[in-house]
DNA sequence: CCAATATCAGCCTCACTGATATAA
DNA sequence: CTTATATCAGTGCGGCTGATATTG
């Protein structure tokens, strides 16, 4: 039973929305960790076959700035879900330098297979949240993302 | 401006509050880089500290739980920590097998240093959001954390 | 010439598992 | 004997910077 502590005792004074939203993002990718570890991809794979599912056809570069990661990180991650076979690389053709990724007929069962539990977490998460509890978290922390990548 | 795509269009349907949790903590991530780049320590070593500076005389084990990491993984980060002088470790008294870690004077520094900044960040993410929808966000996510964190 | 993209090379932090020693 | 803690060893993913080639 942490975190009623006794309050300011110096040193830094700790952000503490910042701490929740850190605290919540790890609790959630231990559930996520234990979810995948059958599967033979990670939770970052994961995360960029997801954004895939959204919307296929996007670069490397691309996914990079959506996962506010530098574009030889995201090609590594790439590298690793094309060696597994889940996505697919096909040259552009009216670019003749991009990449375009898609997910391949595995990555897409792979997602449906773990679609339900995801869903699961999510559940766990928002558990004894009303519909409009749970409407206002999303609109929270939209706002925050736009706040964070605005200019 | 991407991101509101045209919606669902098949595999795996992403479940949306994770990925918005996710993008928030992607983007404090990147905000927080930028800030600890000068200073000689890592994003998940400060984060560290600012648990130590809420409670230090914890052990290793302890701040490891707290992290949702194994005891080696949250070892190493302490381990780089002391080789900077951040911190101290300091024998248990009472308890043989224990090491106490504590701030050291320039990890307390380092703290007041970056707290404006830190601060900062914090500002921008929920700049526009009245007192009642900040006080909202922070029960929401704390609401989060112990459905996902209770067995 | 310049901007964007992809890729190669080297490096490092921070996770993991497994095994071991010690102390309560 | 069991449990908790710390630590050593090996492994690997996922980040980084720098440099380079190619395309528009």
């Amino acid at each position: 039973m942490e975190g009623q502590g006794p309050g300011p005792d110096g040193a830094g004074e700790v952000p503490s929305l910042l701490y929740a939203v850190k605290q919540v993002e790890l609790a959630v990718r231990a559930r996520l960790d234990d979810l995948l570890r059958t599967t033979g991809i990670t939770v970052p794979q994961w995360t960029a076959l997801t954004v895939l599912a959204r919307r296929e056809g996007q670069t490397g570069a691309d996914l990079a700035r959506n996962a506010f990661v530098s574009p030889q990180a995201m090609g590594d991650l790439l590298a690793a879900l094309e060696r597994g076979r889940w996505i697919t690389r096909t040259p552009d053709p009216a670019h003749g330098r991009r990449v375009l990724i898609g997910l391949s007929d595995a990555g897409r069962a792979l997602l449906d297979d773990v679609a339900p539990g995801a869903a699961e977490v999510e559940e766990r998460m928002v558990a004894g949240l009303d519909p409009d509890q749970r409407g206002a978290l999303r609109a929270l922390l939209n706002h925050c993302r736009t706040n964070l990548t605005s200019t």
